[in-house]
DNA sequence: GGGCACATGGGT
DNA sequence: CCCATGTGCCCA
């Protein structure tokens, strides 16, 4: 007799443990740990994982397993022990770090049902009730539970008039075709179509089909119906005489399946990345494993650098994960990967719906693919011989995941590649500064590439001083400079992009006369204006409202909205260039699903001139016409409250220089900023990594941040201010009282957004290099405050390492 | 997360 | 004494 012990599907810290169930019999076999099961916990049932399976438990009263919801575990042995890990790192619960290693279609849903029992029926209930039950005799909980009368509800619950239900529902399904076939032998089959009668001639066709088509097995009802234009439902008749069997057979979806790529041929290495590839290659053979950090300025052929290092591995039988950040924005990268290896590829990213999420990690997990190429949470793939892990634009912030489990891709990346003894190689032009400085201490493998391939320059960089044109007299957005080259590109048939760099300055709304911004009544942050139907959003809490004509401080009519949303730059850009044809790419415009692959598309194909957009057009794009790139704005991030501002800058400065000139034209890029000096935007510029490198380390030493120390960073928050301030100072207290001197602690202060959904925030920063206990003495921290956490609405979030401080 | 047992406290 | 609300604990 087996025991199992299963994680449950409860993410609060009292459960936070495995929990032993009896195995039926008919399981006793089948079951491993990894799989997911449904077990009782309490009054209702969850979903859990099975970590463990023992001969005996300590717990006498055992309940037992009522579901087995895989055949194969879904966590191999080495993603239940990364699980463990990531929960010791992260401090989140076990449950959390599994569902996170899993596509969302195999988390489960709940719901809770009352309804009315068999042998029972609606006339025996309440009247106040009885109204509720007309359509059906279960009703879902969540649609009418403020609706209810809820005492009654519970009266009848206790009398046996009612019952509650508990359903655990799987979101995703396998896609499955109705399959049409025949057993019957031609002859057969002759009769039969001789038997029936003359006005049945669709069934006869239908039958005709099985005799006449030899080698048909069996076919898709979708095919049948669409081949021999009939209705199912004389199909469905030939089923019902026996004359034809239906089943039911799993399908993938495929996302990529009425698109071609372009098939491609590994070519031949540069010497340089001759130079960079061999160590990878060496890794690969011995199966040894080392970090490397390909530091390649845009443009010097690091995918292929990938693609021929990935070759080697599946040559060796073994596996590969591509990350790449968010990849419905680069599709770039799925392009060529799919054009080299065709099958060999599992994709995931957001842009996939789930069930074709689900479908790609299937592929994987069967080992019917080699490769996966996809976003953050592909690093959790169940391959189980991994050959590589690479991870191209290491620096991108799309690696570290915001909620619970706050991992970064990267730390899991090099923990799998430990385990498997096999290359990380990350890759970037302008690597983090904690990256870069693990290569100059040896600690990762620097593997420089400096040239670009067929040694194409670098663009030329202007930079526009926008204070000079204001003073000028230039008071629209672009620069005397930009709309003249603009100008150029049209006339000369070639196409620019223009990119907005909108963070922490969207159009907000603002009183000319008194200055009153309007802001969302539930957090600190100015409202966005949007064009579709004059309203006023909050990003943070969805808040919506009404675009006032009056200032509701001083009734002023001269109310208006500010900043730069590509909307505006749309409008402004159509007046000053009316013969300009344009491509806007924002929220708005790539909202529907492939809409921004279309967009992309379109301009690929020259139908357009310039193509505007905010962040999700600095990467990947690749457009042999574009030889001008205009930053309208360089430095609206600069002034955000982030220690990392000026790498972000600087990242995304050169980034985006990069879309100029890739291919035989000549590229140029135009910078408009109000603050030219700033060594980011200067040393972008001039496409100097090095030396961003030493002033910023240099910058980073003196204010103690990483690379120079480590972070921790705690935020609370509650209702109430006095109470944020009260508990962040106690953390405060007491961290000084546990931490060693040398380990500096800030705060409590407010969060740099101090209110967001009607929650103060405050938060606590832990500055230090060593501390070995810090994750216990956190963890403790947090059991302290369970019950408030608990039945208080106090949250306190924990981020060791955070990528950013809002 | 959800249920349950037990405590508290105010109202008729 | 009724019940509504709060609190601590348990779930295998």
């Amino acid at each position: 007799m087996k025991f199992a012990s299963v994680i449950v599907d409860v993410p609060v810290m009292q459960t936070d443990r495995a929990f032993d169930y009896k195995i039926p019999d008919q399981w006793q076999e089948l079951i491993k740990p990894g799989m997911r099961v449904i077990v009782p916990f309490g009054s209702r049932k969850v979903q859990g994982f099975v970590t463990h399976l023992k001969n005996e438990s300590e717990f006498k009263k055992l309940k037992s397993i009522s579901e087995l919801l895989d055949l194969t575990p879904c966590l191999t042995s080495e993603l239940l022990n990364l699980g463990n890990w990531l929960t010791e790192k992260t401090l989140c619960f076990k449950i959390s770090a599994f569902q996170a290693m899993l596509p969302a279609a195999m988390k489960a849903k709940y719901e809770k049902e009352i309804s009315i029992p068999y042998g029972h029926n609606r006339e025996m209930l309440n009247e106040s009730i009885q109204p509720f039950f007309k359509k059906s005799t279960a009703i879902d909980w969540k649609d009418l539970e403020d609706k209810l009368p809820l005492r009654d509800i519970q009266k009848e619950i206790e009398r046996g008039h009612l019952e509650v239900i508990y359903k655990v529902k799987q979101k995703g399904n396998k896609k499955t075709v109705k399959m049409i076939s025949s057993n019957l032998s031609k002859l057969e089959l002759r009769e039969i179509v001789d038997s029936l009668p003359s006005q049945a001639m669709k069934q006869k066709e239908i039958l005709s089909y099985f005799y006449e088509t030899k080698n048909v097995e069996s076919v898709s009802m979708q095919d049948l119906l669409t081949v021999l234009n009939c209705s199912d439902a004389s199909v469905r008749t030939l089923v019902k005489k026996g004359y034809l069997a239906e089943t039911t057979k799993e399908v993938y979806r495929d996302p990529y399946e009425d698109r071609q790529f372009k098939k491609s041929l590994p070519l031949v290495l540069t010497t340089e990345q001759t130079t960079v590839i061999a160590p990878i290659l060496k890794n690969i053979e011995n199966n040894s494993h080392e970090v490397f950090l390909m530091y390649g300025v845009t443009g010097s052929g690091k995918t292929e650098v990938y693609m021929q290092a990935v070759e080697a591995v599946v040559r060796k039988g073994k596996e590969a994960i591509v990350l790449v950040p968010e990849i419905s924005l680069t599709p770039q990268m799925v392009n060529r990967f799919k054009g080299r290896f065709g099958s060999q590829v599992a994709v995931l990213h957001s842009g996939l719906s789930t069930g074709e999420k689900y479908d790609e990690w299937r592929k994987i997990q069967r080992k019917e693919v080699k490769m996966v190429v996809g976003a953050r949470s592909a690093i959790f793939a169940p391959f189980e011989n991994i050959g590589m892990i690479i991870i191209d634009e290491e620096h991108e912030s799309s690696y570290k995941q915001e909620e619970n489990p706050r991992y970064h891709a990267r730390d899991v990346a090099i923990y799998r590649a430990k385990k498997h003894g096999c290359p990380v190689v990350l890759g970037s032009a302008t690597p983090t500064l904690e990256s870069f400085a693990r290569a100059q201490k040896g600690v990762y493998h620097l593997l420089p590439l400096t040239e670009r391939v067929n040694n194409r320059s670098m663009p030329t960089v202007e930079i526009v001083d926008m204070r000079e044109e204001l003073r000028s007299g230039n008071r629209t957005m672009f620069s005397t400079l930009l709309l003249e080259q603009l100008d150029k590109r049209i006339q000369k048939g070639e196409q620019s992009v223009l990119f907005l760099n909108r963070r922490g300055y969207s159009s907000f709304v603002m009183c000319r006369d008194c200055g009153y911004v309007i802001g969302c009544p539930h957090c600190d942050i100015s409202l966005t204006y949007h064009r579709h139907g004059q309203k006023l959003k909050c990003h943070y809490c969805g808040h919506e409202e009404q675009m006032p004509n009056q200032c509701p401080e001083c009734q002023s009519e001269h109310i208006r909205f500010f900043g730069t949303g590509t909307q505006r730059v749309e409008e402004e850009l159509v007046k000053v260039l009316p013969q300009a044809r344009i491509i806007r790419m924002d929220v708005d415009t790539t909202g529907r699903k492939g809409a921004h692959e279309k967009l992309l598309t379109q301009f690929g194909n020259k139908e357009a001139d310039i193509l505007l957009g905010t962040q999700m057009i600095a990467k990947g794009l690749d457009f042999p016409d574009v030889t001008l790139v205009g930053v309208l704005t360089a430095d609206t991030m600069l002034h955000l409250p982030d220690f990392r501002a000026s790498e972000k800058t600087f990242q995304l400065l050169t980034q985006v220089s990069g879309r100029a000139g890739r291919h035989e034209l000549p590229g140029e890029v135009i910078v408009q900023t109000y603050t030219p000096e700033h060594y980011s935007v200067k040393l972008a510029s001039h496409h100097n990594y090095d030396i961003f490198y030493e002033t910023e380390m240099i910058l980073r030493k003196q204010h103690a941040y990483p690379p120079f120390y480590y972070i921790a960073l705690i935020t609370v928050s509650h209702p109430e201010v006095t109470k944020v301030a009260a508990v962040t100072e106690k953390i405060v207290h007491h961290l000084r009282r546990q931490l060693s001197s040398e380990t500096r602690i800030l705060g409590p202060v407010a969060s740099p957004i101090p209110r967001i959904k009607d929650r103060y925030r405050y938060q606590c920063m832990v500055k230090y290099k060593r501390e070995n206990n810090l994750n216990d003495i956190l963890k403790k921290v947090l059991e302290h405050y369970q019950q408030q956490i608990h039945q208080d609405d106090l949250s306190i979030s924990i981020d060791l390492s955070p990528s950013t401080m809002m």
